[in-house]
This record gives structure tokens, sequence and C-alpha cells, in this order.
DNA sequence: GCGACAG
DNA sequence: ATCTTGTCGC
């Protein structure tokens, strides 16, 4: 008999399968997005601090939920540990375009926790991570593409990665790079880990 | 078997 | 992610 853990990763692949196979890649233009809204988790031991961000182009709002967070990160699987509680903070606001902190399409499976996230509310996201999971990288002219199976899945722009969610495409990953690392992100980043000490 | 490995 | 002071460098 295997290990109880290795029945549970092989369904989760078979779960990710199924999310990647509903993503919709489709151009949001992001100089369009009038509320924008970011996601980030700090931790206090087994206790999780997700905090959502929103900002409709004037003001900056944020919802913070604690909560336990017991699953452990497995690369590849961030989403079994951080998805349910950002789902929860995400669910104070409406936005037209969500920054999720980890990769979207640049994943082995194509299903990185921007990709859930996206796919499960049926909203527009892109995964900003601060390093790489997976793929390759192969400059084109202005562009550092991250290649996984041959496939362009996403961009390298500094030291940061940007792949589509959901309900976003290339392009729109490509423009937000362009624009440096996201403030709102910074935001959400710096509140999680400030409100866990209080 | 070995190396890689989001947060 | 988190544990953690001072310290090397732009």
């Amino acid at each position: 008999m295997r290990r109880l853990e290795s029945y549970l990763l092989d369904f989760l692949k078979l779960f990710q399968g199924l999310i990647a196979k509903n993503i919709k890649l489709e151009h949001l233009d992001i100089s369009k997005v009038k509320t924008l809204c970011a996601v980030d988790v700090a931790y206090k031991g087994e206790e999780g601090y997700a905090v959502s961000v929103k900002f409709d182009g004037k003001n900056y709002e944020h919802y913070l939920v604690k909560g336990k967070v017991d699953f452990p990160y497995i690369p590849g699987f961030l989403f079994m540990r951080e998805a349910p509680i950002m789902i929860k903070a995400l669910s104070k606001y409406s936005c037209d375009l969500v920054l999720v902190d980890g990769h979207g399409l640049a994943h082995p499976r194509k299903s990185g926790i921007a990709t859930v996230i996206g796919v499960l509310l049926d909203i527009p996201t892109i995964g900003v991570a601060k390093s790489r999971l997976t793929g390759n990288i192969v400059t084109e002219g202005e562009i550092n593409y991250v290649i996984v199976n041959n496939e362009k899945v996403g961009v390298k722009s500094g030291k940061y990665f940007y792949s589509p969610g959901n309900r976003t495409d290339l392009n729109d990953v490509i423009e937000l790079s362009k624009k440096g690392y996201p403030e709102i992100l910074k935001i959400a980043d710096r509140l999680s880990k400030q409100l866990k000490k209080e």
C-alpha cells in the first residue's frame, strides 16, 4: 500500500488538470481596469493572516482574514495551503483584476495558485511570483519569456515572474510587468506581515 | 539515483 | 513563508 499522501497528491494533480482545462485565456485591457486587487498571506506559526487590498484608482482599502493553516507547503501545490484563506479574504471585494502572490500558468501543470483562484471564482487573475518554480527563460527582443513544454506561459521582468492566471493573456502580463513590481502587492505584503503582529 | 522546488 | 544583526554595497 502506498503512503496516503501519494494518493492525495495524485488526485490533486487530476484536480489541477481540470482547472487547467477550464482556463479562459483572453485579453483583458489592463488600462481599462477600474478596480485592482491583490492578496497575500503571512504566518505566525499555524495562524495565517490573509490580506486582500483593493485600489479604486484613488484610495486603498484592505480586509484581513485570520485562520488556521494546516496544510504544508509542497512545491507545485501551494494552492492547497493558501487558496482557501485567500479566497475568504477576496470575498469582501469585487475586482476587475486580482494580482496573486505566486504563479499562474508558469506551473508544471499550468495550474498555479493564481490560476486555481481565477478559475474557481471565474475572475481575471495574474500571478506575480518572486522566484522561479519551473520553466526556462528565452529572450526575444525586450521580453524574457518563461517557457514550459515549449510554450510561452509567462514573462520574467527584473527578479519577478508574471503569468496569466485566468481571463487574462500574455499581452496583459507583459503590459503589467513593464510597470515594475505592483505597488498594491507591496502593500498587501507589508500589511499582512504588519497585522500579524498586532 | 540526482537535482529542482511559488510561499 | 519564517528564523534574525549587522553589514557590504549602490
